[in-house]
DNA sequence: TTCCGTGCAAATCTTTTGCACGGTC
DNA sequence: GACCGTGCAAAAGATTTGCACGGAA
């Protein structure tokens, strides 16, 4: 199997086990919705709202900016995606996977472009930290900004 | 000398640091400016623009919203200040400091208290992660999110 | 005297909310 | 048929901007 299909069957795993999740939680189906899910489902990094407004404009099904922020805000709720804060304007939203999809973000101070990367050695010292602070810590996040290579080149 | 004083000549160093910067870049002295820069040089942690306000209108010298927002909009130009973004609805500032008292922040999602500490280990993993990615950092941020003490026992 | 820093008020922009309609269960 | 999800429009709230005045250089 192509590592592009692999990619569409993770996605398409993702956003039925939100709809299921959604389902257990007592909420009904409903169009605006199922096309967050299946556009957050296909993205492998964060999106703001309105860059998710735009895109559902463009493909899919459009969706009102309104029930977008509630559809967001309920997934959060159930841990089903997490917001993303670059210090640029807006808040970012990207579903929440498995672990050995977790990751943090690179943020250019200059086009604002968003990279995602991981690292396993980062990842144990926030465990171990966690275990040591006065507080039961239930996420983590992690920005570096920097100048990305297109800006510096320019 | 005991440690509250060395903190109050650190807090006034900072302030005065960050005088000295802004008169080298062209600027002019202020009453606002002041207000904001001998605030912040005495706190340990950081604060919103609306905490600020507040405040410095409780004490101090009073500084109107704008004001306070274009001192900080100045002192992050300068890197003598640096946003943090906590995830609550409001940026919050603080002012930049020397390596040894560099620090990131524990966040209660119950309450918002907002919690410094550091780490060298994690540190170290930050740098090294530096070096070797797609992109010149210049900076990075850590949130730690989770429920604190005090709303753990509550 | 020139120009900048400040305050006030208005504007901007993201995010939230009230309400009515239409679809889901 | 009851209730929830959605869209629209208005509201809310943080941050920014235009403008005029007073103080700093």
């Amino acid at each position: 199997m192509s590592q592009v299909t692999e990619r569409a069957d993770r996605s398409e795993q993702w956003a039925d086990r939100a709809e299921a999740a959604l389902a257990a939680a007592g909420h009904r189906r409903g169009g605006a919705r199922r096309a967050v899910l299946e556009l957050l489902g296909g993205q492998e990094c964060a999106l703001t709202a309105l860059e998710i407004e735009d895109q559902l404009r463009g493909g899919r099904r459009a969706a009102s900016r309104a029930s977008i922020y509630r559809v967001l805000d309920e997934l959060e709720g159930l841990r089903l995606v997490q917001r993303v804060e670059t210090g640029q304007a807006m808040v970012r939203y990207e579903r929440v996977c498995d672990a050995e999809e977790h990751h943090h973000h690179l943020v250019c101070q200059r086009c604002g472009i968003v990279i995602p990367f991981s690292d396993p050695a980062l990842e144990r010292a926030i465990s171990s930290i966690s275990e040591r602070v006065p507080l039961a810590v239930s996420e983590h996040e992690i920005v570096l900004r920097g100048q990305c290579r297109d800006c510096t080149a320019a």
